[in-house]
DNA sequence: CCTATTTAAATGTATATACAATTAATGTAT
DNA sequence: ATACATTAATTGTATATACATTTAAATAGG
């Protein structure tokens, strides 16, 4: 449904703007429906993606700093993130011995685990979640990775 | 850039599900940088967006839910962010003599003032911060308002 | 008319985002 | 070696998101 339909608003007369919006709106839908899957195993969605960078990195330790330059919301607190994970046991926090200012954390058995139950309800719903074909859905891919300039 | 790049991480074996973490990002993005322009005004953009909603039915009232079902994230809190608008003296609020439950909700000379300010701010701001073309933009808006389906 | 249900808004609580400030360890320059 | 700046992580605070609960008013049915 067009944007302006589901906000009622009256047509943009720039697409841009429409472009913005469109964004924030898609995004909101997006996170809305994803938290369904995570809430069943006590994760949030961003929760979810710090799981994943540590297991992109298992079994090496990957730093706070490193998790936060990775994941998808700058902004967000990496710190506080892996100090719900690591009370949820998802995860271990180990001083590093070369520099003692930084944090080593290592993704555990059974963040591993979740991960692993989580990976094909994850797929299918992203394609179910995209009410796009194939070539559309890359489309899109390369509309946004040249957006951000 | 590439998203993968962009958060380090190897190529997606699957479009949808990268899809999904393009948008994620391209959203922290975009919201990161819009803050930028709200915060001089002491508004978030969610705040700001209230209030252009108030101005689409300017003068007349409109009530809270009615707020709520325009909202662009659909699970804030229309109740709170009136409140918010209404300290900073952006919005009034006044019971509705049809019907006590509700409340008539109406965008303040102060608040108008300041959607004229940010007007072509914002209209300049949305065109830099998408690094797409007319034509790549208006693509983007069909292939995101199918998307949701 | 009275009770039960529905609806509108507000409130409570947990998590996350945004950004500033702090603390402790490391690196650098004189 | 000491002082100063930088870096890594944590902590503090305000706002926003997500969802459940509460309160009060309106509506529906007997």
């Amino acid at each position: 449904m067009k944007i302006e339909d589901e906000i009622r608003q009256k047509p943009f007369k720039d697409a841009y703007s429409k472009a913005v919006v469109n964004l924030l709106y898609t995004h909101s839908y997006l996170v809305t429906e994803q938290s369904k899957i995570f809430k069943p195993h006590d994760l949030s969605p961003e929760q979810y993606n710090v799981l994943r960078i540590l297991r992109g990195q298992h079994p090496e330790p990957i730093t706070v700093s490193s998790i936060q330059d990775r994941m998808l919301n700058k902004m967000s607190n990496a710190s506080r993130l892996v100090e719900k994970l690591k009370i949820k046991k998802m995860v271990e926090r180990k001083e590093c011995a070369m520099d003692r200012r930084q944090v080593d954390i290592t993704i555990t058995g059974k963040g591993l685990e979740i991960l692993e139950q989580l990976e094909e309800e994850v797929k299918k719903f992203n394609k179910r979640i995209l009410n796009l074909s194939k070539s559309e859905v890359e489309q899109l891919n390369d509309l946004l990775d040249k957006l951000r300039g």
